[in-house]
DNA sequence: GGGTGTCTGGGACACTTGTCCAACTTCGCG
DNA sequence: CGCGAAGTTGGACAAGTGTCCCAGACACCC
């Protein structure tokens, strides 16, 4: 085996926890298919990381991490109408659950496994509330963008967004109905839409007069 | 040991995983944990059940087959608006869930756990055929009892309000956020209100005609 | 009452799991 | 060059897993 410092091996392991469990489950990313996966000496893995809960939470942070970025790019694309954009972003979330099913079904299991588990206990809090602050952020972005407001508070509608994500996720993972999960984002489009409000008149700062507020970060 | 029925002991065995799947987890309902539950010898398991995984199958079907009922009462009580029944439905499950989340939180990884088992493939997709049912019904009782029609199809709506209802329990189990919990369900009844409708005038059968529509059962 | 089929239950099997050790090699610095 | 720190590794450990066998006990029907 090549020589690698600890930390580097750590998150090569990581890489390789995240690949089996999104092959095989969580339940199957034993220490010795993990190191197997990487390529790596069983003896390897406790020089690198203390304990196999302890690579978990590596793991976790590792998907949470490459999360936000993606979906973003989606909003600014075409700036259509509330529904349109809604419908597209939610439709694009969708997609990436269908080309890589066992990766989030992989994020539920670790879930459900940290809730039962002592040491990892803490880690569903941390990691929703990342998904939240990564909707919110969607949300307010949204408002920029297509000139809206929403009229209730965003932090609110961010946790029903991911509320549906989530659902539509776990059924379509449940029996892979296409159609029907396309049908659900339909309706959660229209439920969704009418929290969106025109912006009111663009609030011009008297002080700092601006030619055009198009020109706004 | 008393004896008793290989049938019999079947379902008390159903019982005991539960029981030991709520209060630890699936992972730990062992052969071994589940006799222990029951108060039975380990050989007592196999003579009764063919495999562990064929128990886990009867489980499933414990736990579905007691869902439906006990929501629907709620509907009929107190038949205000749509949004007050519509809430308090909500709300309803979300107690539920509260009171026993060790019981739900079993049901996410059993479905989990039966997509990563070939021989279980095919009980998430009937499992939640049954939910997607259940609130089929709620949603058309609904209808008779509100005098209103929805105004897209009771079948898509149902799938919603099941995608609603697992990702509130998803989240709720994540960070035990009960404030958060409740403001989204508010916001989830103010998205979903708006596909109720009045009724059409109460269709009167031209050749059988009633003196009273509210007598119909 | 005898015998057949149902039920009991102790014990074992083959295997997998997370974790650790102790010996070995390699690196970098003085 | 020498030496301590860092990295590598085969092998082992104790514990736990699902499943099965087999000898015995009991119930019920002819």
């Amino acid at each position: 085996m090549a020589r690698m410092p600890a930390a580097e091996r750590r998150v090569a392991l990581a890489r390789a926890a995240l690949a089996v469990a999104d092959r095989d489950g969580v339940h199957a990313a034993t220490t010795r298919a993990i190191v197997a996966e990487a390529g790596m000496p069983l003896s390897s893995f406790h020089y690198a990381v203390p304990s196999r809960d302890e690579l978990l939470r590596d793991v976790v942070a590792l998907v949470v991490e490459g999360e936000s970025d993606a979906a973003l790019a989606e909003l600014l694309a075409g700036a259509d109408d509330v529904p349109t954009v809604l419908r597209r972003t939610l439709g694009a979330y969708l997609e990436h659950v269908r080309t890589a099913p066992g990766r989030e079904q992989a994020m539920f299991e670790l879930t459900q496994y940290a809730l039962r588990t002592a040491e990892l206990a803490d880690l569903p809090a941390a990691q929703y509330a990342r998904y939240h602050a990564t909707a919110e952020a969607l949300l307010t972005a949204a408002e920029q963008h297509l000139g809206i407001r929403w009229s209730a508070p965003v932090s609110d509608l961010a946790r029903l967004v991911v509320t549906i994500t989530d659902g539509v996720t776990l059924g379509w993972l449940a029996d892979r109905d296409d159609a029907a999960a396309d049908r659900t984002l339909d309706l959660a489009t229209a439920a969704l839409a009418p929290f969106a409000h025109p912006a009111p008149a663009p609030v011009p700062v008297p002080s700092a007069p601006r030619t055009t507020p198009l020109e706004e970060a």
